[in-house]
DNA sequence: TAGATTGTTAATCGATTAACAATC
DNA sequence: TAGATTGTTAATCGATTAACAATC
């Protein structure tokens, strides 16, 4: 699955064809066109790269890059198919699939993360919360009962959990997050001020809230 | 303050030597090298670049590079002084400023982030939340009592805002944006699932959990 | 057909990294 | 001096964008 594969030019090994690894990039746009599209009107049946381009705020040259890596359903002089390039959004975000997730920490960030309808909506699961403070362990929140998080390998593997966030202190998180690794968790989504040291096959996304205040204090600072 | 300034090789004009513009993704990494400096031991005067590297999870001639735009306080055969490095970042950074923050909507999301004490650490002082909710306005969270609205273009000059936070409904999180656009802000950190479009001299971060999930899921499909 | 817009190649741009002289 | 490590240049790599043929 790792490796890069090609046509071989003798055509009969159509199920090598299509697989080249894609940039992060590339990837963090879609969830963007998605949202775009989500966004248009009913009736309009097509959208052009320049349109979805200006929804995003990037090139009409890069919408159409990003898309030809999925074979879209484009047609020239035309657009694209509203309704068809959705759906192939969807699939090929893995947005087809349920996501069984896991939270760790329900300070007032967790807490949040948890009552967060984006999260729920789109195929994302939260099945469990776990805490370390006695007084929040029992809490039900959301409908999930808080767990200690003593138990987090046996509930992580028990739920099934392929997706971790962490809103622990920063002290706390890279150890919570070996432990997510070891249940066999393989993405994480880390809102503590820390940058995790993972196993490269273990996907970690990192949401900074105050690394963001700083760069917007830097860009402060070069104003007039 | 905005042009490329270069040396005249004539030695006399030294206030116009330094101005380059710096990449944002170097900007970026300043934060976590400062956080990474506070976390070494105070008996350690010096860290190589290396170090650096390890806790911030890049290359070792990256963390070079991106000093070498500020005059770091290296020593070849050495290293950086931990403490002079601190200060010239938090210099850099513009930590040494308080920054006066807005946070527009204190729902959930947006009450846990008036709450997160990262924000209020490093210089960055909420003075006042907005909501339109009536059961919400007049409320006091974090010794801020939540205003309405309505009053956001009068109350952001009145308090002399610089920073808006957007942490309302995707639905109206442009409209709020432009608002404070309008009444000054030139840095606005947006918690909304939405793509803003604003001024080019307005610096936008975005922090969206929904896409940082569905990233995540797009490496879940990816897996053996 | 003329006009529109994709898909894709090639050019450009910029960021990362390797390499190494400078120098503590 | 020998060993270490910065500062910086040049090489590499990869992402973005322009351009345009294909084609509806």
């Amino acid at each position: 699955m790792l490796t890069l594969a090609r046509a071989t030019g003798q055509g009969t090994n159509l199920a090598l064809v299509k697989r080249r690894r894609i940039s992060t990039e590339t990837i963090a746009r879609l969830p963007l066109y998605l949202r775009c599209l989500n966004e248009i009107n009913a009736g309009q049946l097509t959208c052009s790269s320049d349109e979805l381009a200006a929804g995003v705020g990037v090139n009409a040259a890069q919408v159409r890059k990003d898309l030809s890596y999925f074979s879209p359903p484009g047609v020239r002089g035309v657009g694209y198919r509203v309704d068809a390039l959705r759906d192939l959004l969807r699939t090929e975000l893995g947005l087809t699939e349920k996501h069984r997730v896991a939270i760790a920490g329900v300070g007032n960030l967790g807490r949040a993360i948890l009552l967060y309808p984006g999260c729920t909506d789109a195929g994302f699961d939260i099945v469990v919360a776990f805490d370390t403070d006695p007084l929040r362990i029992g809490a039900t929140l959301n409908g999930i009962v808080v767990d200690d998080i003593a138990n987090l390998e046996r509930v992580v593997r028990e739920k099934a959990v392929t997706i971790g966030i962490i809103a622990t202190p920063a002290g706390a998180a890279q150890a919570v997050a070996d432990r997510f690794v070891a249940a066999g968790v393989r993405s994480v989504l880390n809102f503590a001020p820390s940058v995790l040291k993972l196993r490269s096959d273990v996907q970690v996304r990192r949401v900074d809230l105050s690394t963001e205040l700083q760069i917007l204090s830097y860009h402060q600072g070069q104003l007039g």
